[in-house]
DNA sequence: ATGCTTGTTGCAAGCGGATTTCATTTGGAG
DNA sequence: CTCCAAATGAAATCCGCTTGCAACAAGCAT
């Protein structure tokens, strides 16, 4: 049984850890959101919940230890299409198979989808391209079942 | 033949009027850079060379003609990868058939796969998800062959 | 435990892309 | 030609993000 008040060490603070990062209180706060972040985080989502367990947060480190992260690897940066307008970037730990965002253009929904197609999709362009790829993004907007449903 | 100087009315530039927007000098050159580039290009990039053509064409205006073209759904918007940590967008022209765009994160060179794998991943995501795509973002960040073969 | 070294933090200032406001101009229908 | 809704340009502004620097702390060696 974990202690209260003591989290158990997420797989990233393990993982940087690991690769010899120093780990600070303000890390292991921002760790912590992005592990059990139910949703996409931006920067500033990720920074208001930091704050609420340590005031004493700036920005600057969020956006530091988010580049860290992305340095490393450990989670993905995506623009979700900009949906209404917004220029922030979200963030999510990379996972262990990569999937596709698709953004319902009308009610601002982001579903996620895995697919075999897609991993063969990457197999062919490492093959026919001689690319070897590192991250992917794949986005697509357009229209979900439930607002198709929908009167105008 | 075309008259020297009088630029043959693009594909951007009819879809335009076909769809009763007004058409001004400044979005007729604007139109025009984007028909003819042969890369992408940013904002900045297409303020630049309309500026060349027109020294009082404003940034105000290259942004609101972007616009104009996105809601149209006449232009994809791409941020390849933020290669090189830049934060603008890059726009190309929607052509007929999506593509992926794979960005080399040590050359910087940026390139296009036609897929017919890629048409079925949309299919399935279509009749799986009840989703209906309207836009499409594929981004791939990797290594190029070239740059595979040089050593680091 | 203690001290040291180096990476990290917080604050303030700054940067750059993109947007808003509003007075002026202009496309193009009648 | 006239007219007016729509488009433009100029300045100011917004907002996400980055940088410079002095103070601080993680974690290794002693």
């Amino acid at each position: 049984m974990p202690m209260p008040g003591t989290a158990a060490p997420g797989r990233l603070q393990a993982e940087l850890i690991a690769r010899g990062v120093r780990m600070t209180r303000q890390r292991r706060i921002i760790l912590e959101i992005i592990e059990s972040a139910s949703k996409h985080l931006d920067a500033g989502a990720i920074l208001r919940k930091a704050q609420a367990a340590d005031p004493g947060i700036d920005r600057v480190t969020v956006y530091r230890t988010l580049s860290l992260l992305k340095r490393h690897g450990l989670v993905d940066e995506l623009d979700l299409l900009h949906l209404g307008g917004q220029s922030a970037h979200f963030y999510e730990r990379r996972p262990s198979r990569d999937h596709i965002h698709m953004a319902c253009l009308r009610c601002g929904k982001i579903m996620e989808f895995e697919s075999q197609l897609f991993e063969r999709l990457k197999a062919q362009i490492q093959r026919d391209c001689q690319f070897h790829i590192a991250v992917t993004r794949v986005e697509m907007g357009g229209y979900c079942a439930e607002c198709r449903r929908q009167p105008l």
